[in-house]
RNA sequence: GGCGCGGUGGCAGAGUGGCUAUGCAACGGAUUGCAACUCCGUGUACACCGGUUCGACUCCGGUCCGCGCCUCCA
């Protein structure tokens, strides 16, 4: 078996990953927070983390692959109060599509998706424990974690805890004791959603419900805990800290999660993709577009780590380097693939750190080889494996396939007629026929067997 | 200001101390009535300046430029 390696962003190096139960590995992602529809930089997230779990998979026997969904934040709040719609409407109505979208990129549901409003009691349960350590403190309401205590704050993003307070540009509430603590849970007005604890009335800061669900779900330590780069500060941290804290262990970074996995962003004209900054496409539109397939291939067109500058020109690109790992199999379509496994070099860049553009070499230099059933099957593996060539290629393609707006009989009567007058030899009247139905999105090939059409999108 | 990432051929994008990345586009050819599809072929790129080395795009130092995190964010 092949070494995987991945790049650990608490070390900072491609490391040999070692799962600490090999019979068992655990991978934690971090999921959206549902007030809106994910925007094509969220689905790299969901793309990167579903490809490390199957590849995970043709590794270790067993794997558990847990991503939550958030569904109690102040901007569902603040989106509820905006439209009027109730949150439990929202939160519900947007894991749905989230869950849609993702299926659409190829993804798999995580094998456990965890809602933050399902864990409330393990939260608190966790908060009681900072308390009882001296970790954290209730303070009007609020009850916060004290970082000063966790001396080992910071290790993950590499600042330390003097850099942050002078670098400090927000407002240092009252009712905190250092500028850093953050709040693990705070007080609900009557029209805020909020459950009843220890402290009253409250609900959730955010980085809590990541704890609590990664170990009631996980266990403590887990083997990859992944994310958002944007979340390694000060989410990922926080997350480490109370973990750590609630356990009583101020040392070791790694008593909550192993190896910790982050992907880069995904930017538009050199500028991250934000809703904040409102330069973002939405997963859900560009669906309507493209094929899911394709949208997946740019998403792992870049390395994981890199940024990657999002375009639709790129989404053009990679649905046309779909287009011909189709033909090749449509041209094997009466050929039945031998079970195959994955091959070699597919494996072996994936392992590198899911260096999946080699994995796009490799698969494009499987094409060299002539058509047998032995290469349908290692591409129809190795596609499977990345989450492409999962369609029918006659269907992909568009071949003699009629829709709504497209009238297969019409078109066959059509080609028949361009036959006719090519046997006649009147180019013109052929050609004039190729032209209509080009206008009509319609693409004719002459092959030795006739003429075939398809749409073309 | 602190911390971090990056600058590769028209575009996208891997990688390596000496040997073709790959894709898309473009161009030439085969095929075709003409096309399309397909196939074959073509491109001598690694920001800048020093250094190490027999040899650097690849290592080291510096410069310039871009980006990210430090605040909700995948």
């Amino acid at each position: 078996m092949l070494d995987l390696r991945l790049f650990n962003s608490l070390t900072r190096e491609k490391e040999v990953f070692t799962p600490i139960d090999p019979a068992h590995v655990k991978l934690y992602a971090c999921g959206p927070t549902v007030y809106n529809y994910a925007h094509i930089g969220n689905a790299r997230m969901a793309v990167v983390f579903d490809l490390l779990s199957k590849v995970l998979r043709t590794q270790f026997l067993k794997v558990t692959y847990v991503s939550n969904i958030t569904d109690v934040d102040d901007k569902i709040i603040a989106a509820s109060q905006e439209t009027g719609e109730a949150i439990a409407d929202i939160t519900e109505k947007y894991t749905r599509i989230y869950n849609d979208d993702m299926a659409a990129l190829g993804c798999d549901q995580p094998d456990i998706q965890p809602r933050a409003t399902a864990h409330i009691s393990d939260m608190i349960t966790i908060i009681e424990r900072l308390i009882a350590g001296e970790h954290a403190y209730a303070s009007k309401g609020h009850v916060l974690f004290h970082v000063p205590s966790f001396p080992a704050y910071g290790g993950l993003s590499g600042r330390s805890r003097d850099e942050q307070v002078a670098g400090a540009r927000v407002e240092v509430a009252s009712y905190k004791k250092d500028p850093a603590d953050f709040v693990l849970w705070k007080p609900s007005s009557d029209d805020e959603p909020g459950w009843d604890s220890p402290w009253g009335r409250g609900r959730p800061g955010w980085h809590i419900e990541c704890s609590a669900m990664s170990e009631v779900h996980l266990g403590l330590p887990f083997d990859i805990h992944g994310g958002g780069a944007d979340l390694k500060f000060p989410h990922h941290e926080n997350e480490i800290a109370q973990s750590c804290c609630a356990h009583g262990i101020t040392d070791d970074l790694t008593a909550f999660a192993k190896v910790w996995v982050h992907n880069g962003f995904v930017m538009v004209e050199g500028e991250k993709m934000s809703k904040s900054l409102g330069n973002f496409m939405l997963a859900h539109d560009l669906l309507e577009d493209h094929p899911g397939e394709a949208l997946r291939l740019t998403l792992l067109s870049a390395h994981y780590r890199q940024p990657l500058d999002w375009s639709i020109d790129k989404a053009v690109q990679n649905k046309r380097m779909l287009d011909r790992f189709y033909q090749r199999l449509e041209q094997m379509a009466e050929m039945d693939a031998t079970e195959e496994a994955v091959p070699e070099a597919v494996m072996a860049a994936l392992c590198d750190d899911l260096n999946t553009p080699q994995v796009m070499a490799e698969m494009n230099a499987l094409l060299k080889n002539e058509n047998s059933p032995a290469l349908k099957g290692k591409l129809l593996a190795a596609g499977h494996l990345i989450g492409i060539l999962q369609h029918d290629p006659q269907e992909w393609l568009g071949y003699a396939i009629g829709s709504d707006d497209v009238d297969a009989a019409k078109i066959e009567a059509l080609l028949q007629a361009r036959t006719q007058a090519r046997v006649n030899k009147d180019f013109a009247r052929s050609d004039e026929i190729r032209d209509e139905l080009a206008a009509q999105g319609i693409e004719i090939e002459d092959t030795p067997e006739g003429a075939k059409w398809k749409k073309i999108s």
